[in-house]
RNA sequence: CGGGGAGUGGCGCAGCCUGGUAGCGCAUCUGGUUUGGGACCAGAGGGUCGCAAGUUCGAAUCUUGUCUCCCCGACCA
């Protein structure tokens, strides 16, 4: 892509009314524009972003056996007063009336719609075990949003649930998304930590949520200090229930829990490798038995013809809050510094001078054998300045700097940079090989 | 939802106390000089001061109402 062809609206200045670093960093890159309260447009940079976490989330929960729908935001209430949800929600539901007074709303979360959708097309315990999910526009309406993109109301999620005909089935679903989400946060270059959690309005006895540490997170974390370091969940085998049980269980020896789960006993059994930390929720799995296909009456015919009532769990990841999790803990001083995985495009090619004819030559000719070569590059052509430039590129935070000056060509060198790295001038020649 | 703060060109702000018809930096446009870390000179465009009512000869400025946004706390992917 060509800068000069793009919409990238960067801000030299901090806006004032943005707190935390990632809503200043996602403001200044061009990334995201405020409409209202907790409400974002995303710009081209940040849509790319988004779409770049939406595909990971995807790839693994795929990986995990769960199949991808796509629900209406737009819900009517009729569905959610039969679990009893409608009254329950309270004001963070936002109730809409449509012309012909019909009460309807927009989904908060899915659980109804996805256990309405299961009974429809699942009428056997062969059709068990399921798991459903979308990525998908959702909406509570905070009373107080604040920090960007990571306490909106309207936000991006991936929200999947499960369908098992018993208790073994339903935790073994819990535990496959469970690795599925290790996997999922370590591909994005963060380490999350799961840690025993409320459930709150979704109901259930058993959840954890998924943190990433951060300084300006909204939750207050105590956990063991083995989690600090990686979990390599690469050998496991998630079809293998009981070996995954035992993974599972493994880790969750380490204590973590949030704030409203503390473990006196356990963290003085810690003792000094206990760490307290703020942390931000990416993503959080439930499990919650028969609370919704008991209340909307969902069977399935059993092999001995006797129903079953299928037990359930539900499984979000905050897709657009990512985005900002990452940027809390992937930035400097001078802006972003996008993890490999997620980044908008991998390489930001300089051209220092536009109008020296061998310079831009150069410039161009890489930028066709790049895109030629599969990698996404956004190349600078714009009239401007080196300093202006180097400013932008540091501040969208691609991994990748590939700088083109007037002497370096002369003299068949350019100077490859690496985000928040080192930087070494190679041959013009190997530019595209390194980076492809 | 309680407590606090703020709405003035695209962005960041000053002016308000002590009413007299709007200013600065950045950005934008034109011309020129520049060109490896957000250049310089000259010129230009752009704001009914959130909205509404009131006080006044006159309101960005004073009064009242209203909307919106932000921060702290209580609540949440």
């Amino acid at each position: 892509m060509r800068l000069s062809r793009y919409f990238l609206p960067v801000l030299k200045e901090t806006p004032g009314d943005a707190q935390v670093i990632s809503h200043q960093l996602m403001l200044r890159a061009g990334m995201i524009r405020q409409t209202a309260a907790g409400i974002y447009a995303w710009l081209p940079l940040g849509r790319r972003v988004l779409a770049k976490i939406e595909q990971i989330v995807r790839e693994e929960q795929v990986r995990a056996g769960a199949i991808e729908v796509l629900m209406p935001t737009i819900q009517s209430a009729d569905l959610w007063r039969q679990s009893g949800r409608y009254d329950a929600y309270g004001p963070e539901m936002l109730r809409i009336t449509d012309r012909h007074d019909r009460e309807m709303l927009f989904s908060p979360t899915a659980e109804e719609l996805f256990t309405q959708i299961f009974q429809n097309g699942a009428k056997s315990y062969r059709d068990l075990p399921k798991n459903i999910y979308q990525i998908q526009w959702k909406f509570r309406d905070e009373v107080r949003p604040r920090f960007g993109v990571l306490r909106g109301r309207e936000f991006l999620m991936k929200d999947a649930y499960s369908f098992d005909a018993d208790f073994a089935g339903a935790k073994h679903s819990y535990n496959r998304m469970f690795i599925a989400y290790m996997r999922t946060f370590a591909r994005m270059g963060l380490d999350a930590i799961p840690m025993q959690a409320d459930t709150g309005p979704i109901g259930g006895d058993l959840s954890h949520e998924f943190i990433v540490l951060a300084p300006t997170g909204e939750s207050d974390v105590f956990y063991h200090e083995n989690w600090l370091k990686p979990r390599d969940t690469s050998a496991i085998d998630a079809d293998d229930a009981d070996a995954l049980e035992g993974f599972i269980t493994g880790l969750n020896a380490d204590y973590a829990a949030t704030d409203e789960k503390r473990d006196l006993a356990a963290e003085s059994a810690a003792g000094d490798q206990l760490r307290q930390s703020k942390g931000i929720e990416v993503g959080q799995v439930f499990y919650f038995g028969d609370k919704y296909t008991k209340a909307m009456g969902v069977t399935v015919q059993g092999p001995d013809g006797v129903p079953i009532t299928p037990l359930m769990g539900s499984y979000g990841i905050g897709v657009s809050r990512l985005v900002g999790a990452i940027i809390e803990a992937c930035h400097d001083k001078d802006g972003i510094i996008w993890p490999d995985a997620v980044a908008p495009f991998k390489v930001a090619l300089i051209n220092l001078r536009v109008d020296d004819a061998a310079c831009a030559a150069a410039a161009e000719k890489l930028y066709a054998e790049l895109t030629a070569a599969g990698v996404e590059v956004l190349y600078d052509d714009r009239d401007e300045r080196g300093g202006a430039k180097f400013a932008t590129a540091d501040l969208i935070g691609l991994p990748w700097q590939l700088v083109v000056g007037p002497k370096g060509v002369a003299a068949g060198i350019v100077e490859l940079k690496r985000r928040g790295g080192e930087r070494v001038e190679i041959a013009l020649a190997d530019a595209v090989g390194r980076l492809s």
